[in-house]
DNA sequence: AGTTGGGATTTTGCATACCAAAACCTGTAT
DNA sequence: ATACAGGTTTTGGTATGCAAAATCCCAACT
């Protein structure tokens, strides 16, 4: 509706095949997609409810979101579909979408699974990282440092979830760190409250957790990453006044 | 089937509230909602997917799709867009949507999340259960066992999948039993074939299972389980030469 | 043979328009 | 206040159109 003429984020002249016949150039990177327009405005709406511009409990009315993103209501409505499976927001049936309200309770019991999930993880991770990915945790580990120095709560809670998805990586098990993905995605919203707090503590664990890895010792990832996973549950039980909302 | 005349099955005069004032008639039951089409048409593809009427790797045409069950493209794609995010297709972009091809490791892998998942929740459950619970599992074993007793391929795959459904439940953790639900009903897809030959041993183990959870023995529950699951796992390797397809 | 190169066709992805039914809102009469 | 009647909004679904992309098919060319 407002942009009605151009009809939206660069469609152009993409989608052409980057050469003509070096067949499996990298093997790598795929042919550059334009980016399905469902995907741009799931991806637009997941900010908005991560960043509270659309609060909890907001009826999101399909007409106003399109024309607020300058689309259709049907891609509308397949972002809402994919939105709602993921746990962002409730489609409540001839009512339409609403952004999920979080509870202390559903918070808790993602915590726990987080825990069961991240735990089998470390344990898997232990049992076949390489140097390489060694080096690269200790990385991934520098770069959450420099945030908890900078007291950058954005750029810790990021540099978290990083460690924790290359940790999940290394498992080689894709359906693990699908699960865990979703989990971990949830967890960020109700974690960010209590990210700073938790900061120095976690990532002194992290470093434990890395040198039980880099040593294969199984026993020991598994059961630091379960104590790490544990204490940060209790820690947002504890947190501060910042509790409603 | 293709009745491309009459639009639903039966969609008519639905839809109205239950009675007229009776408040809190029953507290249980919602208003029975006419279910969304989209709802339908998900569940009609997944079964004609689980029933390999529509085999792995065929490419699913959104305009015959809406053809054969008498709808419009629009609940079509809603329901593939779940479906994908939910393992049963493929949605390639610019191409359609393919059925999901299952490989050996994937199936390996999604066996592995299970046991974890499983495990703590039998945990849980030990942790938690009633009388009321425990004879209800009773019953769900009972009917499992008739089934394997009429070697009744689908009823045991179905008793099966009830009972750790129960078990799910009785955690108390939501997002947990969804999470549960959601790999089992993958598994499910693989399991088939070796449920026949899996079923007397497997059953033998839930009967272990439910003693322990009567118990309240949180430790053997969980061993039990790990025990049972792992198992699983080994019997879907050592499987018969119905390997391929 | 084999593989190139165009069309022609099919299919997706999105836009637009339209509609019935359900849910919501509101003002008025009780 | 409460209840009711009527108007408005919103969903859920249908139908249609169309550009771009992918696929298919067949003929021309080493």
């Amino acid at each position: 509706m407002t942009q009605t003429a151009s009809p939206l984020p660069e469609r152009g002249p993409t989608g052409r095949r980057t050469a003509k016949g070096s067949l499996a150039a990298k093997s790598a990177q795929r042919v550059e997609r334009p980016a399905p327009l469902r995907q741009v405005v799931y991806d637009a709406l997941a900010e908005l409810i991560i960043n509270r511009t659309l609060e909890p409990g907001q009826h999101l009315v399909e007409a106003d979101l399109a024309e607020y993103l300058g689309v259709s209501r049907q891609p509308v409505r397949e972002a809402l579909q994919r939105l709602q499976t993921e746990g962002w927001v409730d489609l409540r049936p001839a009512q339409g979408a609403f952004v999920h309200m979080p509870t202390d309770e559903e918070a808790d019991q993602l915590l726990g699974v987080r825990a069961v999930l991240e735990t089998h993880s470390a344990r898997l991770a232990a049992g076949c990282a390489t140097e390489a990915d060694v080096a690269r945790l200790w990385e991934l580990q520098n770069a959450g440092l420099e945030a908890l120095a900078a007291d950058d709560s954005e750029g810790l809670v990021s540099a978290n979830a990083d460690l924790h998805a290359f940790l999940t990586e290394l498992t080689g098990n894709a359906v693990l760190a699908e699960l865990i993905g979703l989990v971990d995605r949830r967890v960020r919203w109700y974690y960010t409250p209590i990210a700073r707090p938790r900061g120095h503590d976690a990532w002194h664990e992290h470093a434990e957790l890395i040198e039980a890895v880099a040593a294969h010792d199984v026993e020991k990832a598994e059961k630091i990453m379960a104590h790490h996973t544990e204490r940060t549950r209790q820690a947002f039980h504890e947190r501060p006044e910042a509790a409603r909302e």
